[in-house]
DNA sequence: AATAGAACTTAGGAAAGGTGTT
DNA sequence: AACACCTTTCCTAAGTTCTATT
């Protein structure tokens, strides 16, 4: 934007982008550009060799401590050091900030980051991974009780709907092929696309591209499609499409047509009619996404709808009357109040927001009370959101308790609205799209300390939005009244419409659905790419352990960032600005993230992607941990980048020159699956079902480890807890009891078996009498709710009630438990039922001890899971295809793991792996 | 060479949906 | 039939990477 030489601080860029003086660079201090004999020999001395050997991958020691009682992690950025003295250095605490609304003004951050802060270490623990050095496994999990209860019964009963539903597909689809050949026709021609469009692309591109960002419909210069395709007759299909799936746009027979040999055998049956098996083909040079593209375009968010006249906020006590758009404002953050305290009760958030509410309050007119007067909204703190809080609650509470057939009536009526814009038709096939609703106006929910959260996301207007569509395809039209940005065509990219958000000035893109043949040709070149990894990691191993030694800084810094990325599964970590939340990644670390301890021990302490907080003590080669002191050394403090000779570019071109396409990330892929495998590896074929999956998200777990991803307590998770516990103490009292019977049958057992006789120290004296109250309650209840029945069920007949008096009878029974639990608390004896018999009992007892035991794993592994997600790692980093083996292999359903998105999404794999697939 | 832009993948939380229980 | 609890899907923010521009 401005010549990066002297962009001291006063630049005001014209396009209102981010500023700041100190956009240049900010690696504050910056190591010689060769590591000196001298340096590293008195590294050596301080630090005898160790020779460490080569720890695990996904090492397994882990997090000793918090150690959050570092450093403040604020000194970030002292970028401008005094060493630069020839430029003219922004005073620390008044640095030139500017709005979006281009106007600059000074902005006091060490005052407005130091509150904020305070409070973000006092929040910042959530979540953090507590760990200890731990190599087992568990061997259950808490899945477990939810496929306890998917009886083998319901599976069946399943499975068979499933069937039915197949064959009614395919059979409908048989008649459909009859009625339209054309389909199958065209679907073959896909086979093999013309080989001679392959410069096409590029010139499409330069065409279409320029004009910074928004490309212009072309008028009719360069057609983009060499042929037929302008010339198709614009489909129909659009509005009639009301069932969408059947009618095919004419179009699209036209599409590739041109070739008319077909290779019938391949007419695949049994499977969807449309079918389209991609990976069964020869593989796409990927310069090209598309030849044809139809779509309806986006669906835009209903309209504001004002507030009753009676709902209002209230400032200083009074309410007042916005205009309505500064109402809107204030409604998305009267709706979240109480909903999401994270938002609401973060100061940043308010902060942001009420500057947003004031500015767009006063600029349409300003709040005015009852009588007409105008109220000026100064501080937060006056204003009252408690009556819009309570309307938008009571609105989900009534939609909550709508009648089943409401609730259905009105998802079939959004339905049908959004219905043609859930396909759309590449190259004449239909396509699923992904996110065709246009985001709907908020408060920005930027996470962690985002500097912009709270901020008024505006709506987005027709006028904003771009089209790219097929030549030739039927432009959708823009909701009345008004007309797109632009209409481009550009077969090179994969979105159907984009606009640019006013918070960050991102670009959001309307793409089609992960499940589309797009997504997942990219998905599956995605896990080849890691795939294709294995072939050069020893190479590429090889050297980076050499390199560690390097004297030059760069290759130095390099190598151990490799290192660093390929053992502990870190992200790539880009340059961040100003305007984002301060997170790191590899490259990006600081000074203050990594702490040493010798002889050989690092520990990581950052905030990460979405800033959650990885934090992460590992044993690391000797060379390593010399290195990350060097990079540590002098001068070097709070603030500093820790590789200040190295970017994301620098290591991914050198990363290029292994494999054409290597990036950082393919090193996450590639170590999630491969860890996957490992993990998969060392299972036996033992066990049900059940215990199958556990051990698959065992496996699964491991990897989420790895890769750091976690998740929030839930709510619950406490309080559910807790009851598991209580409902294990239960059983345990009852085996206690058990025993107790067996001695009253024979007293000499305990002799000949003192351990198994001893008290359980889990529960003590209280908790009994606690808990056998509680029976006692459990049982007059269950004599009361018996009781009500019966009357009720008298009553229904024209009979007479029980009386009173027969309850209270019948509550004796109860009364009796009671005595009988004072008895044994007394005497320390238990009668046995009649009938018991010594073995009879000891039977019992083992039972009850493998319940005790289950629910004990079952609870651990729960606990141990609550803020782990295994979600993302098998959405995006374990090759599909080792799930598919897995199951395979060891005989579980498919479902069992993969829900029906992931089945769709990964189909691909579901196809073409089987029991001996191998990563 | 640096930086901005563009396009796409990855991510956690919220909302929705399903299921067993009462 | 309302609930509580848990899983799945939706939403959109937040990364990475590659390309275009200055």
């Amino acid at each position: 934007m401005y010549p990066s030489s002297s962009d001291d601080d006063k630049p005001l860029a014209r396009n209102g982008n981010r500023t700041n003086g100190t956009a240049h660079k900010k690696n504050g201090i910056v190591l010689p550009e060769t590591v000196s004999d001298s340096v590293d020999r008195q590294m050596d001395a301080e630090q005898m060799d160790i020779d460490v050997e080569d720890i695990p991958l996904a090492s397994l020691v882990k997090d000793v401590s918090p150690a959050q009682s570092r450093g403040k992690r604020k000194a970030r950025k002292p970028a401008i050091k005094a060493q630069e003295s020839d430029e003219e250095v922004v005073p620390k605490g008044k640095r030139q900030k500017v709005t979006t609304n281009g106007k600059a003004k000074a902005v006091d951050d060490s005052d407005e980051d130091d509150i904020p802060l305070a409070k973000q270490r006092a929040a910042a623990p959530k979540r953090v991974t507590k760990t200890v050095v731990t190599t087992e496994n568990y061997s259950t999990d808490s899945d477990e009780l939810m496929v306890k209860k998917l009886t083998a019964e319901k599976h069946e009963i399943e499975k068979k709907a499933e069937e039915t539903a197949k064959k009614l597909r395919a059979e409908d689809a048989q008649k459909k092929k009859n009625v339209a050949p054309a389909a199958a026709a065209k679907r073959k021609i896909m086979k093999k696309e013309p080989e001679s469009d392959s410069d096409l692309p590029i010139k499409a591109k330069r065409v279409a591209k320029k004009t910074n960002g928004v490309k212009k419909e072309e008028s009719d210069d360069e057609p983009l499609f060499k042929k037929p395709a302008a010339k198709r007759a614009a489909p129909k299909k659009t509005t009639a499409s009301v069932k969408g799936e059947e009618q095919k746009p004419a179009a699209k027979t036209k599409g590739g047509k041109t070739k008319e040999e077909e290779s019938p055998q391949e007419e695949e049956e049994g499977e969807d009619d449309d079918e389209f098996k991609w990976w069964e083909m020869e593989k796409n040079d990927g310069s090209t996404k598309w030849k044809t593209l139809e779509h309806n375009g986006v669906v835009f968010p209903p309209p504001y709808e004002p507030l009753p006249v009676n709902v209002k906020l209230k400032y200083d006590g009074v309410p007042v009357t916005l205009p309505l758009e500064a109402e809107e404002v204030a409604g998305f953050f009267g709706a979240m109040l109480h909903n999401s305290p994270v938002n609401t009760e973060n100061p940043r958030f308010v902060a942001n927001f009420f500057k947003d509410f004031q500015d767009i309050t006063r600029s349409k007119g300003g709040a005015k009370n009852v009588a007409g007067k105008k109220v000026d909204i100064k501080t937060f703190e006056k204003c009252d959101f408690e009556d819009i809080w309570n309307y938008y609650e009571q609105k989900r509470i009534d939609k909550k308790n709508m009648s089943q057939a409401d609730k259905k009536a009105l998802k079939a009526e959004r339905d049908s609205l959004e219905e043609p814009y859930l396909y759309c038709y590449l190259d004449g096939r239909k396509e699923k799209v992904g996110n065709f609703r246009i985001e709907p106006p908020g408060l920005f929910r930027g996470r962690g300390e985002h500097p912009k959260t709270g901020m008024f996301k505006t709506r987005v207007q027709p006028e904003q939005v771009t089209i790219n569509i097929g030549k030739g395809a039927k432009i959708p039209e823009p909701p009345e009244g008004h007309k797109w940005a632009a209409v481009v065509h550009d077969p090179t990219v994969t979105w159907l419409a984009t606009w640019k958000e006013n918070i960050n000035g991102n670009i959001k893109y309307v793409m089609l659905a992960a499940t589309s043949s797009l997504k997942g040709m990219s998905d599956f070149a995605k896990f080849e790419k890691a795939r294709e990894l294995k072939k050069h990691i020893d190479k590429i191993r090889k050297d980076y352990e050499k390199e560690l030694r390097d004297r030059l800084m760069e290759v130095r810094q390099r190598a151990t960032a490799m290192y660093l990325i390929d053992r502990f599964a870190l992200r790539a970590g880009n340059e961040k600005g100003e305007e984002e939340a301060d997170t790191v990644g590899c490259c990006s670390l600081r000074f203050e993230h990594v702490t040493l301890e010798l002889p050989n021990k690092v520990t990581f302490d950052f905030l990460g992607k979405d800033s959650i907080r990885y934090v992460n003590t590992v044993a690391v080669d000797a060379q390593v941990f010399k290195n990350l002191k060097i990079f540590k050394k002098e001068p070097k403090r709070d603030g500093d980048k820790l590789f200040d000779r190295l970017t994301t570019g620098d290591l991914n071109k050198h990363l290029q020159s292994y494999m054409p396409g290597l990036s950082a990330k393919v090193f996450r892929t590639y170590n999630a699956s491969w860890t996957m495998q490992q993990e998969l590896a060392k299972l036996d074929n033992t066990g049900t079902v059940a215990e199958k999956q556990v051990q698959y998200n065992a496996a699964n777990r491991a990897v989420a480890i790895l890769c750091n991803h976690q998740r929030s307590v839930t709510k619950g998770h406490e309080t559910s807890m807790e009851r598991t516990e209580n409902r294990l103490k239960g059983m345990k009292y009852q085996k206690m009891r058990l025993k107790k019977m067996m001695l009253a049958l024979e007293p000499k057992l305990k002799k000949n078996d003192p351990e198994f006789f001893a008290a359980d120290p889990d529960i003590d004296e209280e908790w009994i009498k606690e808990h056998q109250e509680w029976l006692v309650q459990q049982e007059r209840e269950k004599i009361e709710k018996k009781f009500k029945k019966e009357n009720e069920k008298l009553v229904a007949e024209g009979e007479k009630e029980l009386k009173a008096s027969m309850l209270k009878e019948r509550l004796k029974e109860s009364d009796e438990l009671s005595k009988k639990f004072k008895q044994e608390n007394k005497t320390g004896k238990v009668e046995p039922g009649k009938g018991a018999t010594v073995e009879k009992l000891e039977n019992n007892v083992k039972k009850l001890e493998e319940r005790i035991q289950a629910l004990e794993v079952q609870m651990r592994d729960k606990e141990d899971n609550k803020t782990v997600a295994l979600g993302t790692s098998k959405l995006n980093y374990i090759d599909p295809r080792l799930t598919v083996m897995f199951c395979k292999k060891f005989d579980v359903p498919l479902e069992r793991v993969f829900p029906k998105t992931l089945r769709e999404k990964f189909k691909w794999a579901i196809e073409s792996a089987d029991e001996n697939w191998e990563f």
